[in-house]
DNA sequence: AAATCGCCCAACCGCGCAGCG
DNA sequence: CCGCTGCGCGGTTGGGCGATT
């Protein structure tokens, strides 16, 4: 397939009835890229680095503003990237690790993720607040546009097996595991913290009833992270747990206290029965379907 | 089969900062 | 010092698409 020049994808920005005239009278083109754009836009930094990137529309290149072509490039035109490639588990800790330490810097948090852009990651992690934001809305039993599951039929639930539950080691059982896989053991201890992150959802406290305790493996000590930061400053705490906002004036570490006096749901550690979980979406746990065998006994 | 919902992601927008004249 | 310009970053939006109803 032959790729046009620049001057065709001029001409044809020429014909079409959206263009927006920049500035100087000059048209912009806003939009998805073609192919040809990216060749030239691949040309461009090839011979001049990625950089000058107003020059591109200035010389004619492109009808793009630089900021459009700098975009496209970090984006989706950078070598290296894992377009198309979610989130494995280890990199989702270290947004999750990294955003509770350097807060909403995703360029900076991008940078220790090998092929991701903080495009990337600032999309992670906005879907993960947006489900997380949607878990800890009160459910109307009319109006909640998902499932229900409280309220259908056990037959229909997605059962978790018991099992997958039990693998979960607790944060201080964990470092006493002879296997010593750091790997795995920087994961599951994460990822539980993040479960307690999702699982803080006030709807669940009131739907539970009171013989569906939440074993205490899956709410780890926040103060005994054993996560290897690399030389970083090790997180005082994930910032969702610290923003009151979801809560109402009291953090997530409030009602966490709340939780933990007598009689509170968080005081025993018995085994968690399936019911509790049926309240969650089965993708939630995920994580612990990833954990190796080795952490079965 | 059609409608609706929810998620993902590419791309744009606005703002702040740095460099330069 | 001030204004202009380019660049980088974080926030937001809108479309595509698969899943569900």
């Amino acid at each position: 397939m032959k790729l046009r020049d620049s001057s065709e994808i001029f001409a044809e920005e020429e014909d079409d009835g959206e263009r927006e005239f920049g500035g100087r009278g000059t048209y912009i083109k806003k939009g998805p890229w073609s192919a040809e754009e990216d060749e030239i836009l691949m040309k461009h930094v090839k011979k001049n680095g990625p950089r000058d990137w107003s020059s591109i529309r200035s010389k004619g290149l492109l009808p793009r503003t630089g900021k459009s072509c700098r975009l496209r490039w970090v984006n989706k035109l950078r070598p290296n990237l894992k377009t198309g490639c979610k989130f494995s588990a280890e990199e989702e800790t270290v947004v999750i690790e990294l955003q509770a330490q350097f807060g909403n810097k995703w360029a900076k948090i991008a940078t220790y993720l090998e092929g991701r852009t903080d495009n990337d990651v600032k999309n992670f992690w906005s879907s993960r607040r947006k489900r997380l934001e949607r878990m800890l809305q009160k459910p109307s039993p009319s109006s909640s546009s998902k499932p229900n599951y409280k309220n259908k039929a056990t037959s229909q639930i997605p059962h978790r097996p018991p099992q997958v539950v039990e693998q979960v080691p607790a944060s201080n059982q964990v470092e006493q595991n002879p296997s010593g896989n750091n790997k795995c053991h920087h994961v599951v201890e994460v990822k539980a913290e993040e479960a307690t992150q999702l699982d803080m959802v006030p709807s669940s406290f009131e739907s539970c009833s009171s013989d569906h305790t939440f074993s205490q493996v899956l709410l780890p000590d926040v103060s005994h992270n054993q996560v290897d930061y690399g030389g970083l400053l090790p997180p005082p705490m994930c910032h969702d747990l610290l923003d009151p906002e979801p809560f109402g004036d009291a953090t997530f570490l409030d009602l966490f206290e709340q939780h933990k006096k007598p009689g509170g749901i968080f005081q025993t550690s018995s085994i968690p029965t399936n019911a509790f979980f049926e309240d969650f979406p089965c993708d939630l746990f995920d994580y612990f379907e990833d954990l190796p065998n080795s952490l079965d006994k």
